[in-house]
RNA sequence: UCCGGAGUAGCUCAAUUGGUAGAGCGGGUGGCUGUUAACCACUAGGUUGGGGGUUCGAGUCCCUCCUCCGGAGCCA
């Protein structure tokens, strides 16, 4: 008797194995009865026959409730009436713990009450394989990284500094002084860089904002990947490879998902580097030309971004932004000094901006006047300055959102369900 | 914060002009040896989001509050 999972059956047709697992759902006949068993790895049928597994076992499947916990035992047979091609005959069934009354039934339900049930709503086909393209995600930027000689540096998550005045910050009591949870970990990321010259950061960050939109979390995961001695050009070519990989690798290792998903790959599979790019002053124009009321110097809408890229079917660079509408670190273009060395890449689709970065500056005059232009504590970025004192270097990097990146990925319409538990304005549970 | 939409059975939704609150799923009981979100029969299940008002009569009309959803702003 070989104990296995769902997702070895195809190894181990004729012989007898131990299934152990979740029941997902039932069927049964008078004499047959069909026990869809979920294990974490797959779902497979097992078919239980009465004069097989005796009246006792019989009589306990009749009693099964969804999701109770169990132990089945039989022969592995390959079968076209089978969901996934292989089905278990059962010899033995036992409980482990005889499950409640599910409060998630096989027809459909609301996304308020699944998102109240998100505990027990991670169990189903659909959200087992949104995770599963997120962890390939995310496992495919540390490869990513880890085989270009990037180092795995982790940024504090409690700071004292802000990354973006602009932006509103979720304050903290820590003993008495207040702090923040950080909105990126970009500023530590840039002393580490000076440290190890590639490097990146992998974590949490936070948002207070008041945010009520399919694109945002107030809680979401960032990589951000930070390079001595590199400007904005080679910083938007180490931001294509990435996405080019990361899309490469789901598709190589995670079809099956995109398929439960009805994920169309046509678009996934056509991407190609360079993407197309286009200088803000440029992207400006397109929305002239789109009748878009738009004024050069002002920042782009969540619409005006949609209109941008929808010209492309590839992911779109978008480069030299306003210097006024950017955060205060990004180093001015030394060719037209209202300009700022940063670039978005927006996703093709309609997904909208996954990616933000560009140069970092690095003249400690000019970063100075910024960091009082913006009206932050020149006290609390004296380390921040010191990396312009000592051994200055121009230098880059960018910050990609998990979660956009999963939907874009997964092509979800909303980025609640690309993280296990969200956290939105209106949700901090469960 | 602003604009729009929605709250009816455990869940998803119906309910005509203001006139006896219903169906499917899920639960319970029984039936069925190849089911595919199985099927068939029977059955239990309701303070129609809260409060107030109009009316002979309110799920339906009015006022108010609450909650949620979608969008805007801001951003990854």
């Amino acid at each position: 008797m070989t104990r296995t999972t769902i997702n070895e059956l195809s190894n181990h047709v004729g012989q007898e194995v131990q299934l152990d697992g979740w029941v997902y759902n039932s069927r049964s006949g008078g004499k047959l009865g069909f026990l869809m068993l979920r294990d974490g790895t797959g779902i497979a049928q097992c078919v239980l026959s009465k004069s097989d597994v005796g009246d006792d076992a019989f009589a306990l499947f009749g009693r099964l409730t969804q999701e109770s916990s169990v132990t089945v035992t039989g022969t592995v047979s390959a079968d076209e009436r089978a969901p996934g091609g292989y089905e278990i005959h059962a010899q033995s069934l036992s409980v482990t713990q005889m499950a409640e009354e599910y409060p998630i039934s096989p027809k459909e339900h609301g996304t308020a009450f699944l998102m109240d049930h998100r505990h027990l709503w991670l169990r189903s086909r659909r959200q087992h394989a949104i995770m599963l393209v997120r962890h390939e995600i995310i496992k495919a930027c540390r490869d990513f990284f880890d085989s270009n000689g990037f180092i795995l540096m982790d940024t504090p998550i409690i700071t004292p500094n802000a990354v973006e005045g602009t932006t509103t910050l979720f304050g903290l009591n820590y003993f008495d002084r207040f702090v923040y949870l950080t909105q990126s970990g970009q500023l530590y990321s840039e002393a580490a860089a000076a440290a190890f010259r590639k490097v990146y950061c992998f974590g949490p960050t936070f948002r207070a904002e008041k945010s009520k939109t399919r694109r945002h979390l107030t809680e979401f995961w960032m990589v951000e990947p930070e390079m001595a001695y590199c400007d904005l050009e080679e910083n938007i070519h180490w931001a294509e490879e990435m996405v080019a990989f990361m899309v490469g690798r789901v598709l190589e290792s995670r079809r099956e998902q995109l398929d439960i998903l009805e994920r169309d790959t046509a678009p996934l599979e056509g991407l190609k580097t360079p993407f197309p790019r286009l200088s803000y002053t440029e992207a400006v124009d397109v929305l002239k030309q789109a009748d878009v009321d738009f004024e050069w110097g002002g920042d782009f809408g969540g619409g005006d971004e949609t209109i941008i890229s929808e010209k492309y079917d590839q992911p779109l660079v978008v480069h030299r932004f306003p210097a006024a509408i950017k955060a205060f670190y990004m180093k001015l273009d030394a060719d037209d000094e209202r300009l700022a060395l940063g670039m978005d890449i927006l996703a093709p689709e309609g997904y909208g901006e996954i990616i933000g970065g560009g140069q970092r500056e690095d003249d400690y005059a000019l970063l100075l006047k910024r960091l009082k232009e913006a009206n932050l504590p020149e006290d609390k970025y004296q380390w921040y300055l010191d990396l312009r004192r000592y051994g200055s270097v121009p230098h880059s990097g960018f910050g990609m959102g998990i979660e956009r990146a999963v939907a874009w990925i997964c092509g979800l319409p909303h980025v609640r369900e690309t993280i296990p538990f969200p956290r939105m304005l209106n949700r901090v549970e469960p």
